[in-house]
DNA sequence: CTAGGGTTAG
């Protein structure tokens, strides 16, 4: 048999060491954009000839003459050649050519509806995954185990609850809910759709489970604000006999960076170590995440500076963890490196400098970051206008704010919310009030950060009627108030000298108030001097979260401020007795659940 | 041909 390709001629003596060279040939790619013909193959060669050739297509110009071809031997129909011209014109990105080839084959069967669903969820095509899948049911073909995972991937994307519980039913019609691929990809819908009950029925009703189960499952917990539970299932992960990898390590320091516990978080890097994984860039930019998380941004940094290459999420870890942390300086020293060696940075890489100009507080410096993106590519991003409209509020310019508030368009409830908080801090109150209304104009609905803003607005300029009023017409939202809100609410009645009814309402939420709630009543104290109640306020602080020292020192300062210095002198012992200094704050798991990794 | 992770405005 003989390959020719334009007025070359290759003669090979089975069809197998001509596959062997199609490797050659295509390693000049030029080579085919001339035509290549395979001389008359037989039925089975013709099938590896295509495929092989399909594999090393680079271009939809390829794809064509291939396809061209198919039908010239009348291959159009053949089911093995299709599925694998859909799947690598998907590969391609080449997705409406994949659908017109799927649409041209007669009778489809089961391999082409799954190459056309990968198709559409290779190419982020959710909608069409759904929607394919309904038309194969329509078209009474019976699903098998490869098409769920697709299916169920696009449901969790599109965080389709009722899609997927209806796909959930069909896998149990067809008997295939012991499959590993299709119980994981359930497992990873209902924690994509934060429906960490049905994920925990499925994940304890595997028979058995691999390191994807634990991970997703894991993830789940981690990314819903529940690391200990996170972490307890990582612990009975360590005790199976699954190996761990970097993907789940990953998850795993989601949760010790949520929890900010650098004492087990360091464990993990030992651990990191343990296994080999030490130098895998996805686990150092969640390392670099979790040490800057916890404060330790200098570790972070040296774990940066260690890495070769510097991909763009790693500049954002850094930057963002520095901003976050209190050194905004060396977050915009980060962002003016990258642009100096011509690195692009992306929306998260500008949201996160933004921060850090809002950080630094520097008017000079914001007006520097403004200019930056209007002469950007993300001068029209709505996160980074909010992120300027905070920033300039934070740096003492309500002006300059506005002006970015009013050029941005199409403002959503967190613009609006963002500049309502600002007003709010600046004690502009009826400015706060003025826009609020202006906002309900534009039809947009508040959410819980809208009404905090204008709590807060009415707390610093004294309007104490009218944040009640907000306050209680949450309900009228369908808002259900949080602690902060509550918190906000006495801080509004105790900065006004109302600290009565600010314990009133405290003693009638409700839900057990927060350490937040109680932060505001002992800060109203220290405002009114106070002393009984701040007490109270410092007792009920110190049984929530006895190792943080901020509070000791709030009432340290409010025996000060009332000349009390034996109390001062009090906190100072009580706060040795725990083994506290002025400034070392602790983060600890809660009695029962410390976690112990043992790194050998 | 199929499942899990990292940065992210108020």
């Amino acid at each position: 048999m003989s390959l020719t390709i334009t007025s070359q001629r290759w003669t090979f003596k089975s069809p197998s060491l001509l596959l062997k060279n199609l490797n050659f040939f295509f390693s000049f790619s030029y080579l085919f954009n001339c035509s290549i013909h395979c001389s008359s193959p037989s039925s089975i060669d013709a099938e590896s000839f295509y495929t092989s050739l399909l594999e090393k297509s680079l271009r939809k110009a390829h794809l064509t003459q291939i396809h061209n071809q198919l039908y010239k031997r009348g291959l159009q129909n053949n089911g093995f050649i299709i599925t694998k011209f859909i799947n690598i014109s998907s590969n391609l990105k080449e997705i409406d050519y994949a659908r017109q080839v799927f649409d041209e084959f007669p009778d489809k069967y089961v391999f082409l509806w799954n190459a056309i669903i990968r198709g559409y969820s290779m190419c982020n095509m959710l909608d069409e995954v759904v929607e394919m899948y309904s038309r194969m049911q329509t078209a009474c073909v019976s699903p098998d185990t490869f098409t769920f995972p697709h299916v169920l991937k696009a449901c969790g994307g599109l965080l389709a609850v009722r899609y997927g519980r209806a796909a959930h039913a069909h896998i149990y019609k067809h008997g295939f809910q012991e499959d590993m691929f299709v119980a994981n990809g359930l497992l990873s819908f209902y924690v994509k759709c934060e429906e960490n009950n049905s994920a925990r029925v499925i994940f304890d009703g595997l028979t058995s489970k691999n390191v994807v189960s634990w991970t997703s499952i894991i993830s789940g917990y981690a990314q819903s604000g529940q690391p200990v539970e996170a972490l307890r299932i990582f612990m009975e992960m360590r005790g199976s006999d699954v190996k761990l990898d970097s993907i789940a390590l990953v998850s795993v320091s989601k949760a010790y960076s949520d929890l900010e516990d650098l004492n087990q978080g360091g464990c993990l890097y030992g651990l990191v170590i343990k296994i080999g994984h030490e130098f895998d860039p996805d686990l150092r930019i969640a390392l670099t995440s979790l040490y800057s998380k916890c404060g330790q941004v200098m570790a972070a940094k040296s774990l940066f500076d260690q890495m070769k290459v510097h991909d763009v999420i790693l500049w954002n870890a850094m930057i963002s963890g520095f901003a976050k942390n209190g050194h905004p300086n060396e977050a915009l020293e980060l962002f003016t490196e990258m642009i100096s060696k011509n690195i692009p940075p992306d929306t998260v890489t500008v949201q996160s400098s933004v921060l850090a100009s809002a950080q630094l507080g520097s008017l000079d410096q914001a007006k520097w970051m403004d200019t930056y993106v209007k002469n950007s590519k993300f001068s029209n991003d709505i996160i980074v206008s909010t992120a300027l409209i905070d920033m300039y509020a934070k740096c003492g310019s309500i002006e300059l704010a506005h002006e970015v508030f009013n050029r941005t368009l199409d403002k959503d409830v967190v613009v609006w919310s963002a500049m309502i908080m600002g007003y709010g801090l600046h004690g502009w109150g009826r400015e706060a009030i003025d826009l609020f209304n202006e906002m309900k104009d534009a039809r947009v609905l508040p959410n819980d950060i809208t009404f905090l803003g204008l709590i807060t607005a009415c707390s610093h300029s004294g309007l104490v009627e009218e944040g009640w009023e907000f306050f209680h017409s949450m309900k009228d939202y369908g808002l259900e108030p949080q602690q902060k809100h509550y918190a906000g609410m006495v801080d509004l009645l105790g900065r006004a000298g109302y600290l009565d009814r600010a314990c009133n309402f405290i003693t009638t939420m409700p839900v057990e108030p927060s350490v937040s709630v109680w932060g505001a009543l002992l800060s109203a104290c220290k405002i009114h001097r106070c002393v009984m109640l701040g007490e109270y306020a410092a007792e009920k602080l110190f049984a929530l979260d006895p190792l943080y020292t901020g509070h000791y020192v709030q009432l340290s300062n409010l025996y000060a401020s009332t000349g009390m210095w034996d109390g001062v002198a009090k906190v100072r012992v009580l706060m040795k007795s725990k083994g506290l200094t002025k400034d070392v704050g602790l983060c600890e798991l809660p009695p029962g659940n410390q976690i112990d990794i043992e790194v050998g």
